[in-house]
DNA sequence: ACCTGAACACCGTTCAAGT
DNA sequence: ACCTGAACACCGTTCAAGT
């Protein structure tokens, strides 16, 4: 067999793995979905996942930096959109895995992993609101100070369940206080 | 063996079970702690713990409500204090237990006692900041708003590590663009 | 290199039996 | 009413063995 299939196959599957498991956490959650739930929807062995990834929260983020990937442009994209747009998208775009954050956040503290990830995945959602607020005329020494509460309250609205216009509502609000 | 005497029995194992369990939850995190270890620790045999909780769950949150019991008063006492004293001492009171926060915020689409119980405090908490910042000068149709920011950037601090100075100057900085 | 069956240690929970 | 020993179903993970 050629290395060439071999290798689109392994490719193959591991995607499959990823979105088997993406779509089972979002709709049970990290906890109820067992390795052997995505194993039997993924058509593989139990433990052959363990050949592609090192323990279960090294799956879940695999989840998460795909999702990530593919949320980021699309808010990249909206560069000449009004903020509080631009804000209401990613916390669209992020919500459907809304849930699994707060999962994220509940093995922070038992997995260096997940740990990384969620700094690395703070620190740019961070780095953004920063840029954003200077952007809509927040003077820069208070902006870091300002950013930090922005992501507060956009955790707040992704770990809470909330009405479109509650949303709405809450970043203008938030918004309008901060510029 | 008079009545009393196993009513006082009764009382005093539940204490040590919920004392046992509040300590060894924070130590080590809600998940990681097993049934088993919490009925060792209190000694007792490991599926005596059902006879006093339905699951692990209701657990939690029997552990919980003795932290806020301890909690509350301590806040309220303060009648006097300015909001942002307040606020923190409320922050630094419950922060004992923050960790556990997350794991209520994981739990809660799980467990509906879980559910009720994360409910029933946060209307607690919004209804306390929103009678803060009205007694503060927040206009009343503009409190509720400004309480849900408060809220969030509470779990916020709650639910990442901070230092006592970075936690002043969030809840200062906060205040300052809400009031 | 990739995949598997069988096993391991552990978990929350249940149940019949004891006092 | 209160407590237990023994068991159950399930879990994440490992390992030796197969291709």
């Amino acid at each position: 067999m050629a290395r060439n299939k071999r290798h689109l196959d392994q490719k193959v599957k591991k995607e499959e793995i990823e979105t088997v498991a993406m779509s089972l956490f979002k709709e049970q959650g990290y906890d109820k979905t067992s390795m052997a739930t995505v194993a039997k929807e993924a058509g593989v062995a139990a433990n052959t996942i363990y050949w592609y990834y090192e323990n279960k929260d090294d799956l879940l983020i695999a989840v998460l930096n795909r999702e990530v990937m593919q949320a980021m442009p699309l808010v990249l994209a909206m560069q000449s959109a009004p903020l509080s747009e631009r804000v209401l998208t990613l916390i669209a775009q992020v919500e459907s895995a809304g849930a699994l954050m707060t999962d994220v956040h509940a093995r922070v503290s038992h997995s260096d992993v997940v740990k990384q990830w969620h700094d690395r995945f703070h620190q740019m959602v961070e780095q953004l609101s920063i840029s954003e607020l200077i952007k809509a005329g927040v003077s820069p020494e208070h902006a870091a100070c300002d950013a930090r509460l922005m992501i507060y309250v956009i955790e707040g609205l992704l770990a809470h369940p909330h009405t479109m216009e509650e949303r709405v509502q809450v970043v203008e609000h938030a918004l309008a206080k901060l510029i």
